[in-house]
DNA sequence: TTCTTGTCGGTAATGTTATTACATTATTGT
DNA sequence: ACAATAATGTAATAACATTACCGACAAGAA
């Protein structure tokens, strides 16, 4: 079932520019990023991301319109998601840095909330906005 | 602490335009929808939005980029957010019909998380897209 | 080979969502 | 009245995403 075909060029491209990058990029931003390469369109990126999160080798971030590479293993058998289901990120507002959260309990309790409901899931999303550990201690906006 | 002065014309407009609504509008629906009542910008409603936000009688959809009243009974104190904390959604891609699920485990599984990483949570978003019990019975489209 | 089919890629134009900047009007507190 | 604050009006633009169309190329069928 795992597909183990090799990615594109466009792919490749992609998916570097978000792995070296420590925060998240937007579509445009990768854009720009890659004009050295050849890139001259959005629907290059747009085309790229959307093979590149269908293998779950990127993460679509909703409530950024940004994008991370995906920080998990992926060398052994998935075809593409995680494997107990839901990712959740913790994003930092200072840093943007985001951790990626597999945790079996909130994915247990959400499918179970879905089907008391006789909800189908197809795709969650979870995400924290906040700041992460290296940036909470620091002066931040002291507030009041 | 709770806010309770009362809204103004455009935040009333507003979240009015939501409540009539069975789906969740964009805010390019909303201007439309009012621009009988004399809306001629987007900035009129994102203003208006951001308000009713921040009281906590619209949520926005990040995975949709749209816009819904709350359900909750707001009619007691507490300043804005949901008392137990995040609110889940589970939206159904068929009917647009978008459920608030409060749900306690949740939140705490969250919490710990968070504080396990040392992270400071200001917001969370929890979405899922999926079919209602309305719609996933339907003959919608036959899979392959 | 030739034909078809499917995937990928290039380009342009357009659609959709959200913000910045600036000027004005209304409301509130003293 | 007066100053301070919040809300509004308008225009322009920025940021994010898609549709439409066309060409290149590879794999399989006739």
């Amino acid at each position: 079932m795992t597909d183990h075909s090799k990615l594109t060029r466009n792919q490749s491209l992609v998916v570097s520019a978000l792995r070296e990058s420590d925060a998240p990029l937007s579509a445009y931003m990768i854009l720009d990023r890659l004009r050295e390469d050849g890139f001259r369109a959005p629907l290059q990126v747009y085309r790229a991301l959307d093979k590149l999160i269908e293998r779950g080798l990127v993460h679509r971030l909703e409530s950024l319109n940004a994008f991370v590479a995906c920080r998990h293993d992926h060398s052994h058998g998935h075809s593409h998601g995680h494997q107990g289901g839901v990712v959740a990120f913790a994003i930092c507002e200072d840093c943007g840095s985001v951790a990626e959260i597999d945790d079996p309990t909130i994915n247990a309790r959400l499918m179970a909330l879905a089907t008391d409901r006789h909800f189908k899931t197809e795709k969650t999303t979870i995400e924290m906005r906040g700041h992460c550990s290296a940036c909470a201690g620091e002066s931040h906006t002291p507030q009041a």
